[in-house]
DNA sequence: AATGAATGAGCCTTCATTCAT
DNA sequence: GATGAATGAAGGCTCATTCAT
């Protein structure tokens, strides 16, 4: 399975080889359907796997007390979520799949997102529900959440343009600390400034906004 | 290359079958391998092709005059690459290919990266460089400009899950011109709050910030 | 084709190779997805075109003129059958094929029921329907039909078999003409006899009907 | 041996798998090669034992006294030959695998034609010298005798051709009882009257023999 | 004595590529 | 110039068999 992670990571589902698996593994052809039945079997079994080491490893409420703010609460998801895509060691693979499957989704992909993605999905609705003003549109709050997964993934998804953008070395992936203090801080900025005018214009969808440029 | 840059859009380079894209065309087997030599080469051709289309069709200063304010310039770059990387359009094959290339990378890539990427990474920059006030750290503007691109591609890499949470239909993609306004709105609301805190505080890195909260 | 009808005649279709079948021929492995997509696909083409050629050079109402007698044509379907089960050449591969299909039966076989069976099951009833006396009960005429076809069927299914009784040789299959001789003979003495006991007791289902022993 | 049988039964020989066979025994996968050395082993093995058993259980003069006529013990033959072939009774297995060798023998068959069909072969063919003259051509006798087995085993080699004949069902192997009386009534009449006729010009190949048409 | 784990040969199929025409 | 036919490498999978325990 340790194989099999490595390789679905690297290749994804349809482009890994059970071959290429086995090998790395020390193993024979015939030993990942001996042992799971088939290529897709043993790819569901890794992501179970790999699920449950991430959760486990970087749990979005890491080093909260019940008591948490919502900004505290908000900091500790943006921070362990950033783990358990960018860390590279055992769990990393947990993020490059994800990825993947996001991409080119397989069967294994209803499961996730019943399983693993909803439940995240839903933390952070609690959190930004405590965040915004009481009323706010759910529709917004929604995207809300988008925005702040949309800025993590961004790193999952494209290491490899980053890598090759001009200034060299300034687009590398920012260390852990740097880059979840900067996608909370814009966060939060920016949903207190929307909660601020939400709040004094609740649920209409547009009246005395400040207009948009344009 | 028409019936090419369908596939490769929707399959990626690894899984689209030559054999497709040719009775697509209406063409043989053989075609590709006559025409562009392989695979390969028909890709490369097929991205330059459309690199040069989308430049063309949505200008990343589409509708703007030369003294557009740097508020109306992102809204407009923020709608255009949306327009770029969801449009089921067409022309938007440029925008799918391009998801896939940064999470499954080609030699074609670098290439990529340096004629379509770089360029649209300069454009950001500057328009950040004039939102923000001057003196800011060149590394937050970069960090900016990457929570807004991921914001934005993130509708581009997720569809997949989106289309499977709870509730249904509650994440569905958005229709384009609502997103381009939130993803707009979100992001001015931070470059705004970043930018007065910054202002006080040049350069360094933290100070008087206001402590993130943990 | 011809390869692959030899092939499947001699071990069926589950156990043939396509890589067997495609040695034969001269050909590569991937010959047969290329011309025919995959193995069932031949296999139907191959039964199709073997029904064909069986067919034509054995007709079932080989040399009978319009005004022909129902035992003439019981004796020409007799002995058409018999040929397109027993001979050597091409059209005996179709019934080794047909032979197999009924001890393992594939999904070719339900076309085959219905094109080519049917048919020769429907020409049998009618002659019988002529050879027996008015208002046989249908079921009797459908047994004495099975009872024909089965002696006829038995030379291709047990060749086997009859290779390896003692004496030595005489269980040979005998030649062909000598065969459709008996069989014609022992069925129309038998279809004679059961007529001739019907037509006094129409219908009931014993009554003075000779008692069987025991 | 009793799940071999089963298996073995149902799929042949070369399809049988010793997985199916181990599992359905509850057994190890490696059960068959450590009791029984291979697979082939384990089937002569259970071919052995089945004949045994058939013997046994379906004696070919069931019923009958020592001074039987010729007409009863054929009635018996027939009907104890159609009950060890089409009873789906445990104990048919051997009907149903010996079915099968006919069709695609295996090296086993050698041993099965010595031991059970040549005897079963020879108890018809007395039988039958009883029924006809004496003086009767041997080879007739022989012919006469596949005729009769040729009908009983129809049954078991095509069921799955008659089970899609039109009209629906009408094909559907008749129940033991009508098909054995039916065919023992069939086969008695045609003997009789060859018989009759024989015995006016014994030996002669034709002479003053009705002629068959055409 | 008996088994779970592992093996390697072989199967059908797919695919980019090549080649004779 | 263009194509239909053919190729061989590779992929997932099945199965009888072996082997260490």
């Amino acid at each position: 399975m340790d194989a099999a992670a490595e390789v679905f990571a690297e290749h994804g589902f349809r482009n890994a080889t059970v071959r290429e698996i086995c090998q790395r593994a020390g193993a024979n052809v015939a030993a990942v359907n001996y042992h799971f039945g088939d290529k897709a079997s043993l790819y569901a079994a890794v992501l179970a796997e790999l699920s449950r080491l991430a959760q486990d490893r970087f749990p979005s409420d890491a080093g909260l007390d019940d008591n948490a703010t919502p900004r505290q609460r908000l900091t500790a998801f943006i921070r362990s979520f950033l783990q358990r895509v960018l860390s590279e060691d055992l769990s990393a693979r947990h993020g490059r799949i994800m990825a993947r499957e996001m991409v080119e989704p397989t069967e294994a992909l209803d499961r996730m997102a019943r399983d693993y993605i909803q439940p995240q999905a839903d933390l952070l609705r609690d959190i930004l529900r405590d965040l915004l003003p009481p009323g706010t549109d759910p529709a917004l709050t929604r995207l809300c959440g988008l925005s702040i997964v949309g800025q993590i993934l961004f790193y999952a998804h494209c290491r490899p343009v980053l890598q090759r953008l001009q200034p060299e070395g300034a687009f590398a992936v920012p260390e852990l600390d740097r880059l979840a203090e900067h996608i909370t801080r814009f966060s939060l900025a920016a949903l207190d400034a929307l909660g601020r005018h939400n709040a004094t214009t609740p649920r209409g969808r547009s009246g005395t906004r400040p207009a948009l440029p344009r």
